[in-house]
DNA sequence: TATTATGATTCGCATATCAGAATACGAGTA
DNA sequence: TACTCGTATTCTGATATGCGAATCATAATA
């Protein structure tokens, strides 16, 4: 191996590294029970953070911090409709893949 | 809705709590850099500790740390050869599925 | 048996994450 | 303009996580 390949191969174990750093960040947000099922109350639509309250049986600002977490990782949106945000998913279908491939235990191999 | 609904309603959402607590626990233990690469190490076949050592350019104890995560959680296993371990993924498919996904981008929606 | 090679474990510290409480904010409405 | 509703943010303390350093355990070997 000469000086080039090897400067080169040492960029690819940093570019690597670097993406898994992204891959792990995306992960750690979804590695929540709140923020698991909140995304499992919106996969069939649109609800504001009070219908969300309701169904998860969970504090408003509590929430709220989980929603923003989501948000920031660009999981979900929301829209104005009067004084309530409505939140959605950004890519309802990804989604449900993966509440779907946790549910079918395709992924997770120890139970 | 009469009591007994109410409580297995109760119940239902109990169960699901559980279910996502559960599911939490598998995404933390992927949701780490380190991790994640141990597994890509891994993804071509097995591999001793050393090996993954030098591969990653990570101090041995902290691997062994990863390792055991991974470990108690079945993700990877291993076979004593000699004085090695050599270590593999339980669930060479999955793992495999999951690295795809991330590099397709299909769960990843930000990027 | 002493030594070495290979991994695992423990400890201590720094940092990150989380929940709840309190509070702030902003759009409607009286 | 004051008030309320719906939501966001900030703060604090508790717990969890991650790392390096040191140490331990064990199988192979001299």
């Amino acid at each position: 191996m000469n000086s080039v390949d090897h400067i080169e191969q040492q960029d690819h174990i940093y570019q690597d590294k670097k993406q898994f750093e992204v891959w792990a960040s995306y992960l750690r947000v979804l590695a929540h029970p709140t923020r698991l099922a909140i995304l499992d109350a919106l996969k069939d639509g649109t609800q504001c953070v009070n219908d969300v309250c309701e169904l998860l049986q969970r504090p408003q600002p509590n929430l709220s911090q989980h929603l923003a977490i989501l948000r920031r990782e660009g999981i979900v949106r929301y829209r104005e409709e009067g004084k309530k945000r409505c939140y959605y998913l950004a890519d309802p279908s990804s989604i449900q893949t993966l509440l779907q491939t946790l549910r079918d235990g395709k992924i997770i191999t120890s139970f």
